[in-house]
DNA sequence: CTGTTAGCGCTTTCAC
DNA sequence: GTGAAAGCGCTAACAG
């Protein structure tokens, strides 16, 4: 019925005194540092074991008396997802400084692989982590190599560049979110034959052209009455994208969905105000923000494919921490999900 | 471009230097006891303010050296949902070993309000937290109210009893959830008229109730083509909603949809099959298990409404440590979402 | 290869 | 009202 557990945890001196070693020599054994003997190492594993020992991470961290240092390279050119982004980077940064850690926020031209990797390479050597919204780009994936050679624990964030020796990836599937979006709008518009209109920030962006991809992928295996026009770019540009959207409006009288991988979404809100009521757009959208929010609220967008910048920030700092200290990473709590929002579930 | 950020904490000793007072006299000022002249107070507060302290929380935890006991009262007859949050809290517990926190699981009966109050009375005083999956019963809220008097912080998890005392609820807005779901269910359906199938396991259970509540209502108010049957109670029971799904299905040739608010999805499969294929149902599901998982993958299940169970038993152990330690609670991470997934994005 | 020891920042007890 | 000092469990520098 009830299963007790025991009160007082054993301390590393508990552990030296059962295996009649120093604490010294218990600690080495714990992390694994050499210059003990065999002998030794097994006699304080045994007390390890018996007496159940787990480090006690505040007094590691408070003896440690090490200070970790972050950089956060993010977007410069800034959409509302990006500020949601940065505020949340920022929001950890005051929770990290509980646990000695801090974090420099740079921005950059991430959209330049120059730029970045130049950023990368002129990386002051005081950061021990970086966290960096990346760009599949050969010589961005060398600037990031180089750091984790000099020993510098790299994560990539948001978007991914898999070739790269980076630790780990903070981000979600995009593919996954492309056929998730694909499958929404397939099933909204059950029975109806028609053109979907897709639209990217831009196809030479790796997470952009996963979407389009995965939502691609869908329509056309399931939902063969429903075509995909192909992609327009919009550099996710609110302007650009209330050109596109209109010309989509005005050329495909059977337009029955729009799919907008990236942002500027105000610009198709738009387009879809001044073709009136008259026309029924399904649309779907990325990223949960003030603008698109409201757009739900009202009906105007259908569904929203979200990732949780909180998440995402924490996750990162998470890890990185998890990276310096050697502390266990939890997979489960770091993943980060496709969240679909509709109306209803909104927060 | 590159915001710095202190490389050294500033100390309570900097604090007590800067103030003139000694370490003890800035301790009581940051703790707010009392014993401390008001200008004394006003000097250390600036003191504070001017170096920026933030207290340094392990080494706070290890002086204190206290460790916490928390009960964790889950039901004691298991479903797949609940086998996963008994699961979750015990990895949880392993992550609370860390901050010298001790989790005692016990099942109660949570479905017979006398037994599920007499286990709160009955609880050894040993425990400075209570997380509770609650029962909306006068004689529960009384014996919560009864720990909260005596000092207990005292959660609700999954299921809430908002008259009570409880200091927090970790879990979904049910109405919400069911609003999510009959959105879905409208959506899926459109152009089609019929009957839809409403199964719970039971309408005194508040979760169960509100879910129902919100699914009707956004039927009725948004898709009066569709509409729902009065609510059947399977209790959470394969065998019954075996037999509940099967007379829906003779019953009601123009049965185009089934909502179960509840447990016991096995024996809905169950009855689709036994239909056959002639029969084209959108169902929907509540909790992610290996069971709905695999029926999600099918395609037998449209859609899945989902409670994470690992974030909700981390967040009742986070909010109790942090309710015993005075540390803030951040409520964007403890909010638990109301998860939709499809085929397409699980996990 | 192993042991001794100072000290991390804070809490708490006791003394004045 | 205020201060001095011990000590939490661990790390790291140094000594042997």
């Amino acid at each position: 019925m009830t299963e007790h557990r025991l009160l007082r945890r054993s301390t590393l001196e508990d552990v030296a005194r059962e295996a009649g070693v120093s604490l010294a020599t218990a600690d080495r054994v714990v992390h694994r540092r050499d210059g003990v003997r065999e002998k030794t190492i097994r006699r304080v594993e045994a007390a390890i074991a018996k007496l159940g020992y787990r480090p006690n991470a505040a007094a590691a961290s408070l003896s440690r008396n090490k200070t970790w240092r972050f950089a956060f390279m993010l977007p410069a050119n800034s959409n509302a997802f990006i500020a949601n982004l940065a505020e949340q980077v920022e929001r950890t940064s005051d929770w990290l400084t509980g646990q000695n850690g801090f974090i420099d926020v740079m921005r950059v031209d991430v959209f330049d692989p120059v730029t970045l990797a130049k950023a990368l390479w002129d990386l002051p050597a005081v950061y021990e982590g970086v966290a960096v919204v990346a760009l599949d780009d050969a010589r961005v994936r060398a600037a990031m190599d180089d750091l984790v050679a000099r020993g510098v624990h790299v994560v990539t964030l948001v978007s991914d560049a898999p070739g790269s020796r980076r630790a780990n990836y903070v981000g979600i599937d995009n593919p996954a979110a492309g056929r998730t979006a694909g499958s929404l709008m397939g099933r909204f518009l059950r029975g109806q034959k028609g053109f979907v209109g897709i639209i990217t920030g831009s196809l030479s962006l790796r997470d952009h052209a996963e979407r389009h991809f995965g939502f691609r992928q869908v329509l056309s295996a399931e939902y063969p009455d429903l075509v995909g026009l192909p992609p327009a770019e919009g550099r996710d540009d609110s302007a650009r994208n209330h050109e596109i959207a209109r010309a989509l409006l005005a050329q495909h009288p059977d337009l029955v969905g729009i799919y907008n991988a990236g942002a500027g979404n105000e610009g198709i809100a738009a387009a879809l105000r001044e073709a009136g009521a008259g026309r029924d757009i399904v649309w779907i959208a990325h990223e949960l923000t003030g603008d698109t929010r409201r757009l739900l609220l009202e009906g105007t967008i259908a569904a929203i494919i979200n990732q949780d910048p909180g998440h995402e920030a924490r996750s990162a700092a998470r890890i990185l921490l998890a990276l310096c200290t050697g502390q266990l990473i939890y997979p489960d709590q770091e993943r980060i999900r496709i969240e679909i929002f509709l109306r209803d579930n909104l927060n």
